[in-house]
DNA sequence: GTAGCTGCAAACTCTTTGCAACTCT
DNA sequence: AGAGTTGCAAAGAGTTTGCAGCTAC
C-alpha cells in the first residue's frame, strides 16, 4: 500500500481498483495533467474506468488536500499531487509549466496577509512569460 | 466620450450603445463582477442587452487589455478594469475580495522569471485567508 | 450484508457561435 | 452603403449527478 493509498484509507475512503489506478497515474505524472489527461492515462492501466470516476476521485482528493487543483486561465482544471510546495511559470508560447520555489516569496506573502489582517490559508503565484533569447 | 471609450475607438471598435453600457457598468463597479453580474447590471441600464454581447464584449476588452479576467477557483470568470496593477486576497469565509499592491513583490517576481530564463508578461498572486481575530 | 463506489447517460453550467436583422461610421 | 455588431437560439466545452448494479470492508 503506497503512502498515498494509506492517506486515503485513513480518510475513510475505500481503496477500489479505480482509485488505486488514479493514484498511480498521479504518482507517475511529473506534469500537471487535466482531467482528460488523467483519464487517458488511467485507461491504459484499466480500460474500463470512466471519466465520471476520474472527476469524482479528483474532487475527493482535492477535498483531502492530497491534490492541488489549478486553473491556469485555460477554461479547465489541471491537477498535481500536493507533495512539495511550489509555484508555476507558464510559458505563453508553448504552454509548458515550470515549477519553482522561492523562500523570499514565502516570507513576503505571510507578511502581506498579516498586514491586511488575515491568516494565510492558501495562495497561488502564477507567472506567465516568454523565453528570453540568449 | 470617456477615456475607456476612447481606447476602444482607437482599437477600431464601434462604440455601440451596448458597449457603452458595458463600459459604464465596469467603470461603476468597485468589485470583481462575473459575466452574469455584468449582464444583470447592464440590463438595468439597457433592458434589451443580451448575455452573448456581454460575453463578446468582455472577451474583446480582455484582448485589448482594458480588462483583466480572473479565475478564482470558482468555475467561472470574474472581470475588472485594468487600471492600476494589484493583487487579490480572497476571504475564504465570506468570499470577499480585497485588493493590495506590494512593490517588493513586483521586484521579486521579475527576478524569479529572469532567473528561470523568462521575460515576464503577466502574473497573478492570489492569497486565500481567514480574518485574524483581534 | 451493506454502505460506498462505479459506469452510463442525461443534465447542468458556463461559454461560444451561426445567422439574419440591425446600426455605427 | 457596407462592414461591424447584435439578439436569439443552438451548439460546445467541461463538469456534475441520478440510478441501477457492483464491490470493498
Amino acid at each position: 500500500m503506497t503512502s498515498l493509498e494509506k492517506r486515503c484509507a485513513e480518510a475513510g475512503l475505500r481503496m477500489t481498483g479505480q482509485r488505486k489506478t488514479i493514484l498511480q497515474v498521479l504518482g507517475d505524472s511529473a506534469d500537471h495533467p487535466s482531467v482528460e489527461d488523467v483519464y487517458e492515462r488511467a485507461k491504459k492501466l484499466d480500460d474500463s474506468i470512466s471519466i465520471a470516476t476520474v472527476y469524482r476521485t479528483l474532487s475527493l482528493l482535492d477535498e483531502l488536500d492530497l491534490v492541488i487543483r489549478h486553473e491556469f486561465q485555460e477554461g479547465y482544471s489541471r491537477y498535481e499531487l500536493n507533495w512539495d510546495h511550489h509555484h508555476h511559470l507558464i510559458d505563453l508560447e508553448t504552454g509548458k509549466v515550470i515549477e519553482f520555489q522561492n523562500s523570499e516569496l514565502e516570507v513576503l506573502k505571510e507578511k502581506i496577509a498579516r498586514e491586511l489582517g488575515y491568516e494565510l490559508i492558501d495562495h497561488r503565484l502564477e507567472l506567465y512569460g516568454k523565453k528570453l533569447k540568449k
